[in-house]
DNA sequence: ATCGAACCCCAAAGCGCTTTGGATATCAGA
DNA sequence: TCTGATATCCAAAGCGCTTTGGGGTTCGAT
């Protein structure tokens, strides 16, 4: 069932059809309703590719997703971020396109998806430090919105971000203030922009109280349980063990947790672990108080927003680059406490 | 630069560039290298929607995602099962449509999918018990393959499953050797196929042995740690305590080992814990042996089976349903070991 | 009657590609 | 020289929609 059977089956011209189905006034109140029936009653729905060739509108956002069939790492954050776009991007009828890029090309993929037409715009996930995929999307002339900041990008691009500096700064102020002064952190992967920001918040925390970290105790990698077990488990083994752990997702924070309780410790009250929380839904960070004192940001509230900015920034081109800057709330869980001195450890071992 | 200005610019017709480029014999090879050479010159890609027009062809498959703005659930298993479907998808030159169904009206996602001419084919996912969707597709007429299987579905379609049953009955088997009788499973959610045929597996290997477990030891729930934590501990401190629990994901299995070492416990000593494991990128199961003792099934592979079976559907319609029943491996890790009964559990309090 | 404005509708031209059905040129064989 | 393949290329017709630029009708005002 096309446009033109659904007209000639009416009676009408496809121009009338279709305008009535598009809302423009010029057809009475009464062929409008004839033509609203009709095309329910035969399950009619104008096909997209044709519409998006007449109209230049792919009612589609793109999204790349590197697939190194070597060491790749699945996004953890992906789900819940789509999750997020979703009730904004059905009410406005737009779908996501998935772009899967295997191997090198990932800069291919995005020109495809421009030069093709497939997609409106496209948002930027996990963006590295000196990100080149703004100058080329800006090159091609497509809207896009970045899901955090590039460190070492001048040009102006729009991005939402959570502030990760103040995150893990205030995060870092709250063990000092407890009386930690040897605190490690579990960082995600050097390369990403985030955990650079991260460190930074957590470097000027320590610095701010005229301390500075073993260089052991700050580490980076992909954000698993076994990372925190396996790290966690090194560092209270090895001399100066830290009495407090900044992890980067609750994931690790599990790790941690578990190599503690492995040494017989007791989270909150021997070491103190306070992590991220991008408040995922399947790795709730529950309890009353929460299991983990956590700086808490949603990553789904971040995919809500990141697409309300582009839909704008599709519709409206010149609306100039638009930045959102979301922040991280600290709750208190009962997995820090004050550092253990010689005497309280002693009280607290009896 | 569309077809038109690159044919114009060769001095050649829209006809024999497209030709060219798309491998057909009727072009001599010099012209037809002239034409590739420009083409990449100048960047040309094939608009895709005028050739989706043209040749009928979406390159893209389906993926509805249902977002209930209210208690919805991301599905964890979601980005592992699309980076397997990435290699072969990109490969191929196809692309994933997410279409994100908000509210109650997936059933309309699907249709329009179809009716709109989005995708050439779709993936379902979850299946639940009786699932409305293959009939639907089927009436549609677009070809699809469930990720699952479907109960109390009598016609035929197209799946790629991983033989829940089986893998819970081995694992139960597991347990019942090493002298395990009170043994409780912390399953899925209760409308999920899936869930229905591990119970199945876990009842039958019960059942061969004349036990059958009590009905507070079959819990249905959200595969989230605390789910696995707050089960674990309700049925530690109840009367007939299990000896063994069995979950169905490795997030569960963690909590289930949170709550047993909350206790004092040990895992693997006086409680075992048997799970099943995903593979999931985020969420290893590591350690040699591993840390859960584990029926071991990759659902990364799955996606790329999964969306070798769809593209073939699609290429070839009538190439009849396709069945993949994938064979989970159990795994031996250092959560599950003999049963104590009184003598031995004195022994190991020594 | 006549005229202009409203109102309602339509024919036809695109959008950028593929594909059908030739057209032209080349060349070996009769 | 003529013929029929063979090899290259092209004009034009779609694919199903939107949108431009009118074209009739109706109706109140002149």
């Amino acid at each position: 069932m096309n446009l033109k059977d659904l007209s000639s089956l009416l009676g009408l011209s496809p121009t009338t059809v279709s305008r009535a189905l598009n809302g423009y006034p010029e057809v009475s109140e009464a062929t409008r309703a004839r033509v609203l029936e009709a095309a329910a009653a035969h399950g009619y729905r104008p096909d997209s590719r044709a519409r998006s060739l007449a109209t230049g509108r792919a009612m589609a956002v793109g999204l790349v997703v590197p697939v190194n069939s070597r060491h790749e790492r699945v996004n953890p954050i992906f789900a819940d971020f789509i999750a997020g776009a979703g009730d904004i991007l059905s009410a406005r009828g737009y779908d996501i396109m998935l772009s899967l890029a295997s191997g090198e090309d990932e800069a291919g993929t995005y020109r495809s998806l421009a030069a093709r037409g497939r997609v409106d715009g496209v948002i930027v996930q996990a963006p590295l430090i000196r990100d080149w995929r703004i100058k080329m999307l800006r090159d091609l002339g497509l809207p896009f919105v970045v899901h955090g900041r590039i460190s070492g990008e001048d040009a102006a691009y729009s991005w939402i971000d959570m502030d990760n500096r103040r995150a893990f700064r205030k995060a870092t102020d709250h063990l000092l203030d407890l009386g930690h002064t040897r605190i490690a952190l579990l960082n995600g992967l050097r390369d990403m922009d985030f955990a650079h920001r991260r460190e930074d918040g957590f470097l000027q925390g320590m610095a701010a109280r005229g301390l500075s970290p073993l260089t052991r105790h700050i580490q980076n990698a992909p954000m698993t349980e076994d990372f925190g077990y396996a790290a966690t488990t090194a560092l209270l083994e090895a001399e100066d063990a830290p009495t407090a752990i900044l992890t980067a997702s609750v994931l690790v924070a599990f790790g941690a947790r578990r190599a503690i309780e492995a040494k017989g410790l007791k989270v909150g009250r021997d070491i103190s672990i306070v992590t991220h929380d991008d408040v995922l839904t399947y790795l709730p960070n529950t309890g009353s108080p929460p299991m983990f004192t956590a700086t808490r940001s949603s990553v789904r509230q971040a995919g809500e927003q990141a697409l309300e900015m582009l839909l704008q920034l599709i519709d409206t081109p010149d609306c100039g680059p638009l930045h959102t800057l979301m922040e991280a709330e600290l709750v208190q869980g009962t997995s820090s406490g004050p550092v253990l001195n010689k005497e309280t450890r002693a009280h607290a071992e009896t």
